[in-house]
DNA sequence: TATGAATGAGTGTTCATTCAT
DNA sequence: GATGAATGAACACTCATTCAT
């Protein structure tokens, strides 16, 4: 039954992710339960508090995020590299940024979550850099406004319901600021 | 006394544009009743619903923007009145544009805040125009990546406390990307 | 309507008496407001915990019980007042201080139930000392044992639903016992 | 492995002793089965319903209580064995006897625990008759009331965390009281 | 007309009990 | 035979909304 366990949270975990995602944390338990095609108590069994669910569903999401960015890194061109990041953060941190808000403002946030998300930003950094040095991107630009941008590319695109054109010039404009 | 329910209605829309501006549509009605120094059935006896309230702030917030729009676009310089317009959008709008995806979440924009955010976007494009006849702003720009883009800074702005100068390098970000 | 919530929060109170004292801190909030007639969220209006309701009930009790006292301390032979009142505690105590104990349990004892407890001590303190003074209870007796029985067989009554003439019986022991 | 079995449920026992001795029904049945080092469903294998628990640790309590009287009973003077049986029976009795109002609370008492309480209820008339018969105790008194007092004290001096000083006072007051 | 009280539906969380390994 | 996982019913508590004054 291990293996039923494992499945088990792993498919909370995806509710929780699409629940949080769309609705903020105003989204209830029972629907990530119901989503998951479980019962409610099966949730807390696996994350006793909400917030621990909400932690847990953020740590996995950062970690994707991370390993993809070294995937995209090992992949040539610093240019072409940090594009599809961006990009990428923009595309599939959307609905999930919610989530870290979310957390945020229920207090400090939590130590594994913010653990994970150092190790994103560290990654995100190293890959800035490097289109850094090959000019793709001005030197003066830090991770920091870097992250503002795309956190808000990705959370706005996700509440305005923006078509993909729209987004992809809105894309095309932060990458051409950062540029130059 | 309809001297006195007018102060009512506006003494409860401040309080709801702090209340829900600044904890989004969790804030509670009673919390904006309290803040607003009147009964909880006074709130409801002026907007018989949550949504209808929420709604009736976020239109006031749109048509002052619009206001505010025409003032500086009376102003002179196009290029120095668009990057006004924006950055000014982009440092008030913060809070209160929260109670757009408040709104939004809850099924259908509704047609009195719809109008008014019709409004607004006319006059930011008219002056966007401008901008761009004066070549400040590249040609291919239209007012829909433009609204992503504030909306966007504005939200992440204040979800992630970023410092000032942060955002301001964000938003010089944008504007280098939206002159080309 | 000052009338109507004062009305209520008797009731309440009243319910709270009943459910808690009969089924201890086990006893719904539901049970209470159901038996008080009213709806669960007005119980919570009142008393905004389920604890701070005890409590209520639990000062309300002994600030009765105190009135009383005094009220058979006036009444003249303090041999009569003293047996009258240990008497009248274990019968109506019955129930009640089972609600000290639940409280108890929840860790520390909340300060308003404290401080009715003392004055309702302070004045048996005083009830015995007379009947002391009168040869009618033993020099050496304290509070705190006519306490410990006096609780003792309130709760033991109750739980074993003893029938009234072995209560009778265990009362006289204990008077017995106190005299000499 | 009858053997283990039976180690299993004499560790389930003990451990539902401890726990819903001190803190009434209250306690989990997991932590019963955590206390006893064994899974929560080896717990409901040997005894399949919560109340069923409770009941047997019960029976076995007050046949241990039944044997221990007999031990006394043996021992000569019934003066000093009655006054040391009630002594036990407070001191011993203290945090168990809340068992006995938790399953009192569920209803009807169930019929194996009423058998063992009868045996034991039978022994202590035995030793109660035999200490009226050498007269240090009035012959009016019956077990039901002396029952009605051992409870009420025990309970009361583990609620109450009475001092060994007040509940030594208390049981001089009890036995003082039984003798006349 | 403005108010405070009342309400019921909903939320997070726990626990006795059942099922699959 | 023993286990850990799953479950649903229950509970304390909240909040948008309605009612009586």
């Amino acid at each position: 039954m291990r293996q039923d366990a494992r499945e088990n949270r792993e498919r909370i975990l995806d509710a929780a992710e699409a629940v949080f995602g769309a609705h903020g944390a105003v989204g209830s338990t029972e629907e990530v339960a119901a989503r998951a095609g479980v019962g409610i108590a099966t949730v807390f069994r696996h994350f006793p508090t909400k917030e621990g669910l909400i932690e847990a569903a953020l740590l996995r999401h950062f970690d994707h995020l991370t390993e993809r960015a070294h995937a995209l890194a090992a992949d040539g061109d610093p240019t072409v590299t940090w594009r599809s990041l961006v990009r990428e953060m923009i595309e599939t941190g959307a609905t999930k940024l919610t989530l870290a808000s979310a957390l945020a403002e229920h207090g400090e946030f939590p130590a594994g979550a913010t653990a994970a998300s150092n190790r994103l930003k560290a990654t995100v950094d190293d890959v800035l850099r490097r289109a850094q040095e090959t000019g793709s991107v001005r030197p003066s630009v830090t991770v920091e406004e870097v992250y503002l941008l795309i956190r808000g590319l990705s959370q706005a695109s996700a509440t305005m319901r923006a078509d993909p054109d729209t987004l992809d010039r809105a894309i095309d404009v932060v990458l051409t600021g950062l540029a130059g």
